[in-house]
DNA sequence: TCTGGGGTCCTTCCACCA
DNA sequence: TCTGTGGTGGAAGGACCC
């Protein structure tokens, strides 16, 4: 029996520069790029608009500026966009248990679990349903792909944006997938595409002609097998709710590549710290440390070392990575660095005080046979120039509050002065005005909600939404736009 | 042109052990 | 005792995803 549509794929379309433009109304129908600003910043998410000139997901920021001078470039807002894919996710917990999230703004439903569908036309229903719910609560639009199984709802999904759905009909897979390019279909990136090129493989059909054992042997087992089944329209995975995350990593690339070891060395651990704060806010413990290097010509080595048993400890992690430091060659400059964590437990072993006190031992000894530590040089913090002492403290398009002019938030900033625009999701475009960086009555904000009089969707899905007046419009003060 | 950050999974190689 | 074999775990790299 064929599987009916009730595989539910979510996407939000542009999510990060759609939450930017439904923040900003001044950038609405506009060019907007999200991403680093930085030199070697890439775009993260662009506008419809910016896509429209050539701007990209991954491209670099600098090679997007000379496609699209005239966008507005910001950099991400994560606590704003956490805060919307949060009133997503209620919703799509609302249609079922099993709600598989893969990133803020795409997740997986299985509607049958949640007896929210059990055909296509049900299926269709919900799915439209659930569109008009995310556009009424959070401002925002959403592609849904309905279909038998995870492959086939996501590649609907992609199908159907922007703002829009598609079902696909049990039994149509296959026709709808052979002319295709093999790159729909999950797994096959840049690389595994070039190779099937290579072997004359282009479309979903060619792969599916090509059979299971041809494709074995050009791209392994477990990738061949799995791409077989997909170029067939099979795919039986489940939609899974909970994941535990299997690794922690935090990573720095550097605007200027680092030559001088002892600064090296001081990134490294500053990293392990930051890394094992973001373990211990998880409530986790990792056994493999794990350094990433990536040098000046882009070569990315990493090296690692698996502890006796979990740990949570700073100081072990710490001591870890520098020991793994001193066997990679950094001559010639490092461009970025990384220190992550795997094999991750919920418990720490309580031997870790022995291993800890191995680890210092260890440290010691190496301090003795090279330079001690007391005499290393502090690496001199490089002088900031004014305008990024500017752009750090008032980032591209974060809120501000202006105790005279109310919320607007950062066009732009440099030399010693921050340009604000005072507008807020719910009014006209506002306007311009400069202040010096350390103007007193300028002071950073929150975020606004992006939609002021929520509806109530409380009782959503079994009825049909009510108005209801929410707090939602809680801005500080209260101030009304000028 | 010049390539982020945070992940997952797979493959290959090697050492160790029974 | 020597040699082959197969499993396992760790290390390293690569591809891919959003």
């Amino acid at each position: 029996m064929r599987p009916a549509p009730t595989i539910l794929h979510l996407d939000m379309d542009a999510f990060y520069a759609s939450a930017e433009q439904a923040a900003k109304p001044s950038l609405r129908g506009k060019a907007v790029v999200v991403g680093g600003l930085g030199p070697r910043g890439v775009v993260a998410t662009a506008s419809y608009e910016a896509r429209r000139l050539g701007v990209h997901s991954a491209m670099p920021t600098a090679q997007a500026r000379r496609l699209a001078p005239n966008a507005a470039y910001l950099v991400p807002r994560f606590s704003l966009y956490r805060t919307v894919s949060d009133q997503v996710m209620e919703l799509l917990g609302r249609l079922s248990p099993l709600v598989e999230p893969l990133s803020l703004d795409e997740a997986f439903v299985d509607l049958e679990a949640g007896g929210t569908a059990d055909d296509s036309a049900s299926a269709r229903a919900t799915g439209e349903g659930l569109r008009a719910a995310i556009r009424a609560v959070t401002g925002l639009s959403g592609s849904v792909g309905l279909a038998g199984s995870k492959m086939l709802a996501k590649i609907a999904s992609e199908e159907a944006k922007p703002d829009g759905l598609l079902l696909i009909e049990p039994g149509t897979e296959r026709e709808l997938l052979a002319p295709m390019s093999v790159r729909i279909l999950p797994g096959v990136g840049p690389a595994t595409g070039d190779h099937l090129r290579r072997a004359g493989m282009t479309t979903v059909h060619d792969l599916a002609e090509a059979g299971e054992a041809e494709l074995v042997r050009l791209v392994g087992k477990a990738h061949g097998h799995g791409l077989h089944r997909m170029a067939l329209g099979l795919d039986d995975r489940p939609v899974v709710a909970e994941r535990d995350a299997k690794s922690v990593s935090v990573e720095d690339t550097f605007d200027v590549d680092l030559h001088d070891r002892v600064r090296v060395r001081a990134e490294v651990e500053r990293l392990a710290v930051r890394c094992v704060e973001r373990l211990r806010a998880a409530d986790r413990s990792g056994r493999t440390v794990v350094l990433k290097v990536r040098r000046y010509d882009f070569s990315t080595l990493t090296r690692s070392e698996t502890l006796r048993g979990p740990t949570d400890d700073p100081m072990v992690v710490r001591e870890a990575v520098a020991r793994l430091l001193e066997s990679v060659d950094t001559t010639g400059g490092v461009r970025l660095l990384g220190v992550g964590v795997t094999g991750l437990a919920d418990y720490t072993q309580e031997d870790l005080f022995a291993q800890a006190a191995d680890a210092r031992e260890l440290a010691q000894r190496d301090r003795e046979h090279h330079a001690p530590a007391a005499e290393e040089p502090v690496p001199e913090p490089e002088a900031d120039s004014a305008e990024q002492l500017a752009a750090r403290r008032w980032p591209a398009g974060h809120d501000v509050h202006h105790e005279e002019h109310g919320h607007g938030w950062v066009q732009g900033s440099g030399i010693g002065r921050v340009t604000v625009r005072f507008e807020e999701p719910w009014s006209a475009p506002g306007r311009v005005l400069t202040f010096r960086i350390d103007d007193p009555l300028l002071r950073p904000a929150d975020p606004l909600p992006l939609v002021r009089e929520s509806p109530d969707y409380s009782s959503w899905p079994a009825s049909l939404p009510k108005s209801r007046s929410s707090g939602a419009a809680a801005s500080e003060g209260g101030e009304s736009s000028p």
